[in-house]
DNA sequence: AAGGCGGGGTT
DNA sequence: AACCCAGCCTT
């Protein structure tokens, strides 16, 4: 252990802290939680999901219990909705393998579905005050820079050389506050642009402070390309109600739902849409009008979206299957839809 | 090892 | 526009 590191980091660390709620209990289950949510997720966006969350399944056996929909709808705005998913299977594995206790061994931990290296670290020392030293954003910004270490974090390498480092200077007396006290220090001092090094603790003895080579750490292997796509929802109104379906492909927004989809390689005319969807769904229609088009903006994705409001004489056509009829008004606030839906909902034009 | 998965804040 | 966030799962 690094005795002198981990010293001044745990001083900081009373410092300088933020109180947050789930560092006032060790209730396995509340730090599970709080670690999915915050899983790529800053904590201001966290913060009020996990109040919601709590309010709605005081313990697991009460998220256990719940439907994927209502995860979803509590879950709608914060992305990544796998995690919702895979939160109610391990919640359902905690309860039916484990009697609702969470396991204490970090090899039985992993194997949950959502908890990979950095949660079970996180949730045994949180919770047990077990040695295993966390791995995340945060710990390879700061490690990268105070041992001036250039491996790119994202490639296997850089996880068995960081993990073996985080292991040698953790407190093995304290490794709960340790933990928090080092990505706290990542989120708070030791940030990705334009650290304040002259106030840092660790000034004189950061390699990349005294060597100045805080830009150029971490190194990080270059991000994909964005893809561009093309969605043209079809809005069908008649007498306030609409169709939607639920995603249901290895897709963005598995789960979510939203109007029936058109997915082009380019942008659609009017008539073509018109055709297109007339040959869809066998039916004749009276009106075609595209009333909103809305970008939206994914890590990966740019999304041109395009809404289509349909009319037609009458509404009884042959639709698929897994469409069905809602009121316009409950799609907004009794379905999980994706934020472009909520969006369009949002606009001018549909609040007339 | 690489690809895929959201949404929002910061620079 | 690029980067990042208390990462994980699948291929």
């Amino acid at each position: 252990m690094n005795y002198s590191f981990t010293v001044t980091l745990q001083k900081w660390y009373i410092n300088h802290k933020r109180p947050l709620p789930w560092r006032d209990t060790s209730n396995p289950y509340l730090i599970w939680l709080s670690e999915i949510i915050l899983q790529q997720t800053r904590v201001s966006q966290g913060l009020p999901y996990y109040e919601r969350f709590v309010m709605h399944f005081p313990t697991i056996t009460d998220l256990a219990n719940a439907s994927e929909d209502e995860i979803l709808r509590l879950w709608q705005g914060l992305g990544y909705y796998s995690r919702g998913r895979n939160m109610l299977k391990c919640a359902k594995l905690v309860v039916s393998n484990y009697n609702g206790a969470f396991p204490t061994e970090i090899k039985e931990v992993k194997k949950l579905p959502g908890i990979g290296d950095y949660t079970a670290s996180a949730i045994l020392s949180f919770a047990f005050n077990q040695v295993h030293p966390v791995l995340d954003g945060n710990v390879y910004r700061v490690l990268s820079r105070y041992y001036g270490i250039d491996t790119p974090i994202n490639t296997p390498l850089a996880f068995k050389t960081f993990k073996r480092i985080a292991g040698d200077i953790i407190d093995v007396k304290n490794p709960a506050q340790h933990n928090q006290a080092i990505m706290e220090f990542g989120a708070l001092q030791c940030t990705p642009k334009n650290p304040d090094c002259m106030s840092c603790v660790f000034n004189e003895t950061c390699v990349a402070a005294r060597e100045d080579k805080v830009q150029h750490l971490p190194v990080k292997l270059k991000a994909r390309a964005k893809r561009n796509r093309h969605f043209n929802y079809i809005v069908f109104l008649s007498n306030n109600q609409t169709l939607i379906k639920k995603r249901m492909a290895k897709d963005i927004w598995q789960g979510l739902f939203e109007f029936p989809l058109l997915e082009t390689a380019q942008p659609l005319e009017n008539d073509e849409l018109a055709k297109t969807v007339e040959s869809e769904y066998g039916l004749a229609l009276s009106q075609v009008q595209k009333v909103d088009s809305i970008k939206h903006l994914l890590t990966h994705q740019t999304i041109y979206a395009d809404f289509w409001l349909v009319t037609s004489p009458h509404f009884d056509f042959n639709r698929n299957s897994d469409t069905f009829e809602v009121d316009l008004q409950a799609l907004g606030t009794d379905y999980a839809i994706p934020v472009l839906i909520s969006k369009f909902l949002e606009s001018p034009l549909m609040k007339v």
